[in-house]
DNA sequence: ATTGAATTTTGACAATTGTCAAAAAGCTTC
DNA sequence: GAAGCTTTTTGACAATTGTCAAAATTCAAT
């Protein structure tokens, strides 16, 4: 929990009673490999932060799993578009590995949004942060070739090879598995 | 200016004071077909409303433009990242036509989301909007064909091809104007 | 260590898209 | 309406990536 307090105040900083509101909501939540945390169809009625772990989104498309994302230590995780519009999933959220998180229901966070001026803020320096974050996604996902791709994901997770499958990252570069082997080899 | 801040309504609701102060801060921009609203390597320091009109952000890739990303009547402008970071942009705004634009400068943004609770929750808000639909157009970007793309486009803004080059949107598609042509011809 | 399952690699071929070049069609401006 | 410019279309070929199938490797559990 110290972990997540530390990490929101690198957005803006937060007062006294906001940090102790924030304290309160908070709650726990330790998964292991491979279990969702949500499926398509449900509403996404929390936001989480993952302290430990790491985490896909996926999509099923055509029967096929299409993994758009994925969060690591330090990151919010959630449906944003069901989080934000109370609609049911269409993607699938999956640990993949054992994994610490906290969690916040929509309600709280609405309620801390309205008393704190400051986590009002806070929340939107984090949105902010997080767009330019999918911008820049977005472009090399538009416009670089898929060996370009996949030496920018090196760069920003080094770690990823060693957390993810091959299968899961080529998905989520947009290129098949075999074609992903193939530019690992010549790398 | 009517136009603005009832459009910004949509978001969040809006006290009387806001509303005048957001009404003082905004200064009206006219600009005409092909102008430069920012050029790569200066800071943007505005954040625009496009009234009437449309506009293209795009990147310069070895001696190429890329375009990323249009803006059409009722869409908030700015290059994001030097926006919001101050650093110099690293894209290139046009106008595709006349326009009328209503501009508010970062500084005074900034004084006004201080000031008020809820300038800060309708622009929060805002961007869980502008979140959710770049979301929604790199999940296009990463998992579909060019054909779906195009699309998708037609369904999402039906009046592109008449207001954008064939050349632009192509760009925008992250396939050659060729292609493009061969994809239209076949429909 | 051995078995069995899952993951990754390799090969052959097909489909999609890109590139270069030239022709056709559309727009302005005089 | 003709000239000159830009935009769009078409053709031929090359490069990239996908698909299917099989082999090799890795991993986990006994």
């Amino acid at each position: 929990m110290q972990q997540l307090l530390q990490h929101i105040k690198l957005f803006a900083p937060l007062s006294e009673e906001a940090e102790q509101a924030l304290y309160d909501c908070f709650e726990q939540v330790v998964c292991s490999k491979n279990q969702h945390l949500l499926t398509e169809g449900k509403i996404c009625r929390h936001l989480y932060f993952l302290e430990k772990g790491a985490l896909r989104g996926y999509y099923n498309i055509d029967g096929k799993e299409i993994t758009h994302w994925f969060g690591f230590d330090n990151d919010f995780v959630t449906s944003f578009h069901s989080f934000i519009t109370q609609e049911p999933s269409v993607e699938n959220l999956q640990l993949l590995e054992g994994s610490i998180l906290w969690s916040i229901s929509k309600d709280k966070l609405t309620e801390l949004l309205n008393r704190f001026h400051d986590i009002e803020r806070l929340v939107r320096v984090a949105y902010e942060n997080y767009y330019i974050r999918l911008e820049e996604r977005y472009v090399n996902a538009q416009f670089k070739t898929a060996t370009e791709r996949y030496e920018q994901l090196l760069k920003d997770a080094p770690h990823i090879p060693d957390r993810v499958s091959l299968g899961h990252i080529a998905s989520y570069l947009g290129i098949s598995q075999e074609t992903l082997s193939r530019i690992r080899s010549r790398l």
